[in-house]
DNA sequence: TAAGTTTGCTTGCATATTGCAAGTGTAAAG
DNA sequence: CTTTACACTTGCAATATGCAAGCAAACTTA
């Protein structure tokens, strides 16, 4: 994937060239709301990505600086993918997309009562589950 | 362009399927903060959308009812374009993208002093801004 | 230790999307 | 009645996506 350019300086476009496409924000997703950490677990999502599409968006927000390789504690032979703050700081734009979802769209039970839960406390929710997201990080930098 | 379907239930993915690229969300910018609202005005932004990709990505905002197609009052070459209540919803989203720009990017200042009033007090802002545009929406469809 | 298996990719190729430039039809202006 | 403005459409080359197969290193099993 050729390194792209910024088309302009308005924030809403140098935001989309780094995650406005299909792909990118589902990865970001997953590891934010379901501890999805390797590049087995990204193939699995049920949106179905292409092997080499999955590797070319994990270049992308590598190169970002929204998600850091890192070796696995399991094993050597698979690779860790873990959050930057920066991608953490994307779970306000992502709860705002939930609850725009949750007006317009059927949503499926489980996540439906997440968002009830985070409509109640739009701040808290966002600063307590940034914390936690934030401590898991931290924890692992200080243990290596 | 063919009709998207669905690839999952996933509210985050099924909002991506409709703005998940990297213009439709420029062009509701465009008409949120800067009352653009015609074909020409939508080609004269600084990235730079090519002719036929406004075209595709105007019907298929029309297709998910992010926007309308109305006749314009200055003359019948021209179109109006005019936002959705349900693309006014889309304002919190836009707002946490700049959120997450101003800490991660430069900003142009006057986009800056925005975002400052903006983060003064979120709610009220969205609410306000939200209020008046949908204001415009309701006068345009009684005066018609 | 040899033979699979898992993991994280890469490669090749068909198809779809994008981007650029030029063209078209209708409406308005001179 | 000619020119310009406006909203597109068309053709085509370049790029990106999606699918299937392949591959090397690490790991598991026997």
């Amino acid at each position: 994937m050729k390194k792209s350019q910024k088309r302009s300086n308005c924030p809403i476009s140098c935001s989309l060239d780094i995650f406005g496409d299909k792909w990118s924000l589902l990865i970001i997703r997953d590891m934010l709301f379901f501890q999805k950490s390797t590049y087995g677990d990204f193939l699995k999502s049920s949106e179905g990505i292409a092997t080499n599409i999955l590797a070319s968006r994990l270049l992308g927000l590598e190169e970002n600086k929204l998600i850091e390789k890192l070796e696995h504690p399991d094993s050597k032979a698979k690779v860790l993918y873990k959050l930057t703050p920066k991608a953490i700081d994307l779970l306000p734009i992502i709860l705002e997309i939930h609850l725009w979802a949750d007006k317009y769209f059927t949503i499926p039970a489980d996540i439906k009562a997440m968002i009830k839960e985070a409509k109640k406390d739009k701040e808290a929710f966002v600063k307590m589950m940034t914390k936690e997201l934030k401590k898991q990080v931290d924890t692992e930098k200080s243990s290596s």
